[in-house]
RNA sequence: GUCCCAGUAGCUCAGCGGAUAGAGCAACGGCCUUCUAAGCCGUGGGCCGGGGGUUCGAAUCCCUCCUGGGACGCCA
């Protein structure tokens, strides 16, 4: 069974290039070809249930008002054996239908039947995909950009999978390059000064806290054994110690986040396997790379970007753009025909040198779609949370998620577009009042499981398919929530298109705020058993849909609160 | 200086080519003998930053200017 509003907006789609195709054959319409119209829902439900703009669009080459031409297709229209009752040409040529109220009711047993796969679309038709996200430094803990691309990525992972798409979460570890011997310097200098010696953390290198925690562990395991070594072994022996239990502490927190990758991609192994060496040949041999002032460049501006590129310094290193390029090659080998990167702001002018390099390795570069994320602002008792991640000094995901709980921080980090700046209210996350969306929402699936309880307990059973009767359902606020539910497989295609998670964290609100509206004015369990049954499909279907789109954001769905 | 993002209700933001521009919060007034009041109902509130253009139609697309944030490294 296909989606419902799909198939009515197939079918109408279909009924209106063949009435135009009739009104064209019989001489009414002069035109060449058939524009790109839309059938829509309109806002306004006194316009309709469905409205399409194609007389509009055709008034013009047909040298008609669009009204006539609206005229012209609405006699031509043949719409028997669907659910349109009737058809109205509105305002400038909308063409408006208005279908059988009942449409709307097949809702309630497909939901049930497909439950969990309730909303589940197929636009990807099993397209591989890939999200690379947070791929944080494993220098450290992860702040609140990475908690907000974490909650972001993983959104839109789970949206892409629902939509269809073969979708493959991933993690690039950068555990090679400049800042891992800056992690080297700052460790060494953490450990002298454990054991005595007075030695500074360098201005470049990571003066967080955490690092002294990290370097007594070393203590413990090793001792002062590598006051004596080189300095390189030392620094080597520190790196090795404190990279595994950064990555660890990286993993954990994500998996306390509720995420969990498919993929952790380790940088250095590009290096050591030679792939980045190889990436540069390649790039060499066709001549997109030159050499200017002891250092090679990448010639990024020929694809389009502002500016050429470092590959290699003049020391001989390669950069961490030298490895990024073998590591995109390295994707798209592996045979994903769309690589998604969510990046933070500050890395925005890296994003068009990057498909450059992609466009110069022979893929496509629309294949790489960079999503770049806005700043986050944390605020607390209406001030602004200063941090600074140079000092060390700032909130980490996991203290945040202590703080205000992990379904909140997951919901709010995706209730903005990734475009936008994000201010995070930590009093509102934390809040257990109905300022909080997060609460409201879960609220309203605590709700009907509540009902259902009860139901249980007055040894009432959840009705059959054969033993509801949905049309008994004729309320105001029963039909704007069936609606509702109707509209989700729709939300997610749209969410899907657009890797817009804030679209389903929008949708959970409307939803909630449906379900909170008929709770209150109707009750569920009445005498009246047919009554009573038709409700209980209702808030099933509700409860189905809440837990399937909160699932998309992480969030959870409690049964009790 | 160049590039990116943003500018919509008092505040935080949706909407991004369609009909009368929406939501939450804040403000004000109501609703619990009821399946959870972490809830509901109602009331106000807007030159969609300014100016040009494209279009049958613009908050939405184009140009330009203004304001705020960010990026412009042989860091990642």
């Amino acid at each position: 069974m296909s989606e419902i509003v799909e198939e009515i907006r197939a079918g109408l789609a279909r009924s209106l290039v063949d009435a135009v195709a009739g009104a064209r054959a019989a001489g009414a319409l002069k035109i060449e070809e058939l524009p790109d119209f839309v059938v829509e829902t309109p806002r306004e439900k006194e316009n309709g249930d469905f409205a399409t703009n194609l007389a509009m669009l055709l008034a013009r080459p047909a040298r008609m008002a669009p009204r006539r031409v609206a005229e012209i297709i609405t006699r031509n229209l043949s719409l028997t054996g669907t659910w349109v009752e009737r058809v109205e040409i509105a305002g400038p040529g909308f063409i408006n239908f208005y279908l059988d109220p009942a449409w709307v009711y097949q809702v309630l047993p497909l939901a049930e039947a497909r439950d969990g796969n309730y909303g589940r679309v197929n636009i990807g038709r099993g397209e591989k995909v890939q999200v690379e996200f947070v791929s944080a430094n494993p220098t450290g803990l992860l702040h609140m950009g990475n908690a907000r691309g974490a909650a972001l990525g993983d959104s839109i992972a789970a949206i892409l999978g629902f939509a269809g798409y073969d979708v493959t979460r991933e993690f690039y570890i950068n555990d090679a390059g400049n800042q891992i011997e800056n992690f080297g310097l700052s460790l060494e200098a953490r450990y002298q000064q454990l054991l005595g010696i007075d030695m500074p953390v360098p201005e470049e290198g990571y003066h967080g806290d955490d690092l002294i925690e990290t370097v007594k562990g070393f203590v413990t395991c090793h001792g002062d054994g590598y006051l004596k070594s080189s300095a390189g072994e030392r620094r080597a022996a520190l790196v090795k110690y404190a990279l595994a239990e950064k990555l660890a502490a990286i993993r954990q927190a994500l998996a306390d986040f509720g995420i969990n990758y498919d993929v952790w991609f380790s940088e250095r192994e590009l290096h050591d396997s030679g792939a980045v060496t190889k990436t540069l040949q390649y790039l060499n041999e066709k001549g997109y790379l030159y050499e200017k002032e002891g250092a090679l460049w990448f010639k990024a501006a020929d694809f389009g970007a502002d500016k050429d590129e470092v590959v290699i310094r003049s020391n001989g290193i390669p950069t961490y753009f030298a490895a990024d390029i073998a590591y995109h090659k390295n994707k798209f080998e592996r045979g994903f025909k769309r690589v998604i990167d969510i990046w933070g702001a500050d890395h925005h002018g890296h994003a068009a040198r990057m498909k450059g390099a992609v466009a110069a390795l022979g893929c496509d570069p629309d294949a790489l779609e960079v999503i770049i994320m806005q700043l986050v602002r944390l605020y607390r008792g209406g001030e602004m949370v200063r941090m600074s991640k140079r000092t060390g000094q700032y909130i980490t995901l996991e203290e945040l998620v202590e703080e205000v709980g992990r379904d909140a921080a997951r919901y709010f980090f995706v209730i903005r577009s990734a475009d936008s700046h994000l201010d995070f209210d930590l009093d509102l996350a934390k809040a257990q009042t109905n300022e909080n969306p997060v609460y409201y929402i879960q609220y309203a699936h605590a709700r009907i499981c509540s009902i259902l309880r009860h139901l249980q307990e007055q040894g009432g059973k959840m009705p059959q398919p054969g033993e509801v009767d949905p049309g008994l359902l004729r309320e105001e606020a029963e039909l704007a929530l069936i609606r509702k539910i109707v509209d989700f497989p729709e939300e997610v295609v749209s969410a899907a298109r657009g890797l817009a998670p804030q679209r389903i964290a929008r949708y959970t609100h409307e939803l909630a705020g449906l379900l909170h509206s008929f709770y209150n004015s109707y009750r569920v369990i009445v005498p009246d058993r047919a009554l009573c049954n038709a409700r209980l499909a209702l808030v099933n279907a509700t409860r189905i849909t809440l837990r399937n789109a909160l699932r998309l954001l992480g969030v959870t769905a409690p049964e009790t609160m």
